[in-house]
DNA sequence: CCATAATATTGATATAGATCAATGTTTTTA
DNA sequence: TAAAAACATTGATCTATATCAATATTATGG
């Protein structure tokens, strides 16, 4: 069984909000802000208040948890998914992880009491929610068990292909991501990250160009990221 | 902040089922079977369909992942405490990993369709569900944290720390797992988990007799837990 | 547009921890 | 209870990848 290569990327289209009625979702409006994050800029601390979830419209963001100076990147949220669902949890009214914009981003802040209040009223809203819980845990076992069990070939090759399906949906696209950032994500030290992308190129898998990135031989990466 | 210790062991006991009426206790009652699992045997396999979500009654079980030869293992699992929620997300009626009894065990199965039917009726039952979700998601990122940012001894640390608190809640237990279990768990060789041991042992962190283990100095334990 | 900072690249070195191999010990089974 | 299998231990290598250090390139603010 293939790793699935999108481990990092959460896409998981929510289709929650379609379940409220017109008055539920007429509420949710009213009860929700919408707030615009440059980037870097911090859309929920790890630890801090949990007033509301989060629901991602434009921009792309990583959701991460934070030891000191260590890091680790949970996912990567692109635009139509929800960030803070865990926070849902009883007697848990803090964020259990960070979550920082990449580029400039839009996101939705909706009142965490609102939202419990109609999974408590609505049974279809709830199992949605529990659909799209259980589909970030998937894909977050995956992500785990990529970096815990993938020598760094293998997770810069997930990563690559991950970024290309799921965040710019092609082969080629300009990577406005530093090679430190690369290095957070797919879990090694930003020389190894250079290294292995000049390999790469010397192996004609992908032509670099500056920031931009083609991958010319998916197959091949698809085979790196399986095996290595 | 320390990462918290008992990353490997689920113990969120499960507060779902009081949120149940008498009538869908009932129901529950009629729509599962009790079984018995010898040591080793396979409670669940990755993959394979989904009907029914399980609840851990009695015995020790571990939950993993596994593509081919390698395996990780996302998480222990003690009584009172469910297995595979993930499979309720809609569209999804495979196990996402699989579970393997440590030890003898008993665990009722319960059919995944009323389960779903009470998430869908009971407001109450569906928010305590997503509460059980969202702390299983805290605790398998803790485990993911430690996993990748810990070293060889930080994880054999956590790892003991956890199981005296969670498993066998005492500073002083009968080991019944092999070495090969504990470096499975611990994510390193069976020979760095003997090497390990050996220098707790000679640093009095631990008192070695045969299969059983008592912790001597858990501070100094705690600290290699969150440093190391 | 220059100066300064941030980022990228390259090479050399260090090391945690895996792997391999041999041997001892315990458990299982026939 | 003897033989076989599984498990534990120890020591000797090997290697992937981090870390360190130096330099080149690109971005940024005054």
């Amino acid at each position: 069984m293939a790793v699935r290569t999108s481990c990092t990327v959460a896409d998981n289209h929510c289709k929650c909000f379609e379940a409220l009625t017109e008055e539920q979702t007429a509420l949710l409006e009213k009860k929700q802000v919408t707030v615009e994050y440059n980037k870097g800029e911090i859309i929920a601390k790890h630890g801090s208040f949990a007033s509301h979830v989060i629901f991602v419209c434009e921009g792309l963001v990583k959701v991460y948890i934070e030891h000191g100076k260590e890091i680790l990147i949970l996912k990567i949220i692109s635009p139509g998914n929800l960030i803070g669902l865990s926070s849902l949890t009883e007697g848990e009214d803090t964020f259990q992880y960070s979550a920082a914009a990449y580029q400039r981003s839009i996101a939705k802040l909706i009142d965490i009491t609102t939202f419990k209040h109609l999974i408590r009223e609505n049974g279809l809203f709830a199992s949605r929610v529990i659909s799209i819980l259980g589909e970030n845990s998937n894909q977050i076992n995956n992500r785990f068990f990529c970096l815990t069990h993938r020598q760094s070939y293998g997770r810069l090759a997930n990563l690559l292909l991950c970024l290309s399906e799921r965040v710019f949906k092609s082969d080629q696209f300009e990577l406005d991501l530093t090679r430190k950032e690369l290095a957070e994500l797919a879990g090694m030290s930003t020389e190894n990250v250079i290294r292995i992308l000049k390999k790469f190129q010397e192996d004609d898998l992908i032509i670099l160009k500056g920031k931009n990135i083609e991958l010319h031989n998916i197959d091949a990466m698809q085979r790196i990221c399986d095996l290595g």
